[in-house]
RNA sequence: CUCUCGGUAGCUCAGCUGGAUAGAGCAUCUGCCUUCUAAGCAGAGGGUCGCAGGUUCGAAUCCUGCCCGGGAGGCCA
């Protein structure tokens, strides 16, 4: 609707002002008495020109062609030109939207996406943080992929450097405790109990052939990087007791993920990146590239990348002074594995304490020579929990952090994956833990869901009644019900279609849950004032039409956001 | 100190590529179940959009300054 409407407007722009295009806005109404959609085409062309806006508005209405759709147009305030539609193209939209696959959501201009996301550590279980952006990116996926896009979703394994070789260290010092060795047990290891079952199952496994020896002890205070060091003399194929960690907690973090219903479809390993191959590893290709573009210098024995070139404050490390390679190092590695796949956009979903790394990559990604406006980066900000109006104090460093895990199994998937979503995601979020869990019309989930339910139900009860609902005579009888109320909901329907545009554009999920609050709380409000199962065949057809077209859009909504869409509750 | 994100109803937040009377939900108050789900609905009150300037026909929205709050600034990842 929102085309033809511009091509008219467009044509009358041209002939009345001999221009050849303008860049103009046509929105739907906030009120009724706006009409259905409402454009600023003579406000934009009035500064243009410095003329009235009003009279500019005259002149373009003027001849307007006459249209099937269009039942009248009229200018207001300080200059819109609004536009009221007929029944008929209400019913016209009706009809398409009930029958078609909804292949007319698809865009024109479809995309080749990478989006990385989650790439939690695998030094532990994921935690709430990680999981808002589990949330966010598969629902992201997801409404890519409805709206026409072709979508991988990836997840980025930091197989290895520091933090995977201390995970392998508190393992491997619990696993000691399991023969009754004592050993001291360093602050900078990991503490949670995920460590303990970890060391149980590599004892499962190993039995005794990480056993310390009699002259290997580790009852001294010294540092995790020292004992790592003294473990790898010992045990020369230690790496295989590093590996079992990590696939360990890989599996712990592919089922958490699984449970919460997001499933990337590929992995890829940072140790990968290390590969020999005949002309070097691939990250040793990249780092030479660097070199000989002359973006590097040795300084103090490391290898730096001169980031401060590319707005960055200072220039950073890429291979340390003892000649291990930083993470930075690793991941612009990687990111050039992304490019070279060819796609025509990349999306990272990241924390925000990564926030301030985002100037040295694309730094380094134009020292590359790649386009780095293909990359965006989104930010996901930091959740809190809130339990009878009380903050939940979480600390990483001691262990007592709240998993994904933990939070799921007091309140939920749906619940879980809707609170998530429903903050814009760069915001900070408070997550209400006792409203979560709340079954009434407090919890939009619930409510949203209820919504779906009461159509379900009363389908069921047609059925009960032996009636059979004829949804083309509905369409035919729509007339019938052409009341405020139900062309009301006629046009939420129609702007289902805007809403997804608008977050494809902008890349954002919680216009969606916003939309499917509010056409969820019109279909109450008409559920409570409506009888559905009327006597009157081409009425109760009409009526059922609108609820299938509403159905049909919780149904779509709720799975992009990957919620359930319950048939009773 | 630098960077960054915020400050909108009592609370939690939308709106921010300038547009019409600033919107939801919760909470508060008043009503609605002999009917197909009351897990619901109808109605009411509630606002100097942090402060001060500027830009213009028009500013919650854009610019500048200030006040207050969150976060980030490793040869960790």
């Amino acid at each position: 609707m929102k085309s033809e409407i511009r091509e008219i407007l467009l044509a009358s722009v041209k002939k009345n002002y001999k221009k050849k295009s303008l860049d103009f806005d046509i929105s739907r109404t906030k009120t009724k008495s706006h009409g259905n959609w409402s454009s600023n085409v003579a406000l934009i062309l009035g500064k243009e020109l410095k003329q009235q806006p009003k009279i500019i508005a005259e002149n373009l209405v003027k001849n307007l062609p006459k249209k099937k759709w269009l039942e009248k147009v009229e200018i207001a305030g300080p200059g819109f030109v609004n536009f009221f539609l007929t029944e008929e193209a209400q019913s016209f939209f009706l009809k398409n939207f009930l029958s078609n696959d909804l292949s007319s959501f698809k865009s024109k201009m479809p995309r080749k996406i990478l989006i990385e996301y989650v790439s939690s550590n695998p030094t532990g279980p994921i935690h709430i943080g990680h999981g808002r952006g589990a949330a966010f990116g598969s629902a992201l996926a997801n409404l890519l992929r409805f709206t026409g896009d072709e979508v991988i979703e990836e997840y980025y394994i930091n197989d290895r450097g520091l933090q995977t070789d201390v995970l392998a260290l508190s393992v491997f010092l619990r696993y000691q405790e399991l023969f009754k060795v004592k050993v001291n047990f360093p602050e900078e290891c990991y503490q949670g109990d995920y460590i303990k079952e970890c060391a149980f199952l590599a004892k499962e496994k190993f039995f005794d052939k990480y056993l310390a020896k009699k002259d290997l002890k580790f009852t001294d205070q010294s540092n995790p990087l020292d004992l790592i060091n003294k473990i790898y003399i010992v045990f020369p194929k230690f790496s295989e007791f590093v590996d079992f960690c990590i696939h360990l907690q890989m599996d712990q973090i592919r089922g958490d993920l699984s449970k919460f219903k997001v499933h990337h479809n590929n992995w890829v390993s940072e140790k990968d990146l290390y590969k020999d191959s005949d002309d070097g590893s691939f990250f040793e290709r990249i780092i030479k590239v660097l070199k000989n573009n002359e973006f590097t210098y040795l300084q103090d024995e490391a290898l730096w990348f001169k980031s401060k070139e590319f707005n960055d404050e200072k220039d950073r490390v890429l291979i340390r002074n003892n000649q291990d390679p930083t993470y930075f190092a690793s991941d612009i590695a990687y990111h050039k594995f992304k490019f070279e796949r060819d796609f025509d956009q990349l999306i990272n979903v990241w924390g925000a304490d990564h926030h301030g790394y985002i100037p040295r990559l694309n730094g380094a990604l134009e020292a590359l020579e790649l386009d780095s406006n293909k990359l965006k980066t989104l930010i996901i900000q930091f959740v809190s929990l809130v339990r009878s109006g009380k903050n939940v104090s979480m600390s990483t460093r001691k262990g007592e952090f709240i998993t994904l895990k933990e939070l799921i199994d007091e309140v939920g998937v749906e619940a879980t994956r809707f609170f998530f979503l429903a903050r814009k995601s760069d915001q900070a979020l408070e997550f209400d833990i006792d409203l979560a869990k709340k079954e009434d019309k407090n919890n939009p989930v619930y409510y949203i869901q209820y919504a779906h339910a009461r159509i379900c139900s009363l389908e069921k009860e047609v059925k009960k009644r032996k009636l059979i609902i004829d949804q083309n005579n509905g369409l035919d009888n729509l007339k019938l019900i052409a009341n405020e109320n139900e062309l009301d909901i006629i046009n939420e329907i129609e702007r289902f279609q805007d809403v997804l545009s608008q977050c494809r554009k902008d890349l954002e999920i919680h216009p969606l849950c916003f939309y499917l609050r509010e056409i969820a709380s019109k279909f109450h409000s008409y559920y409570n004032a409506n009888k559905f199962i009327e006597d009157n065949k081409d009425l109760r057809d009409a009526k059922f039409a609108l609820v299938f077209a509403l159905k049909k859009v919780f149904q779509q909504g709720l799975e992009i956001l990957s919620i359930n869409a319950p048939e009773k509750m």
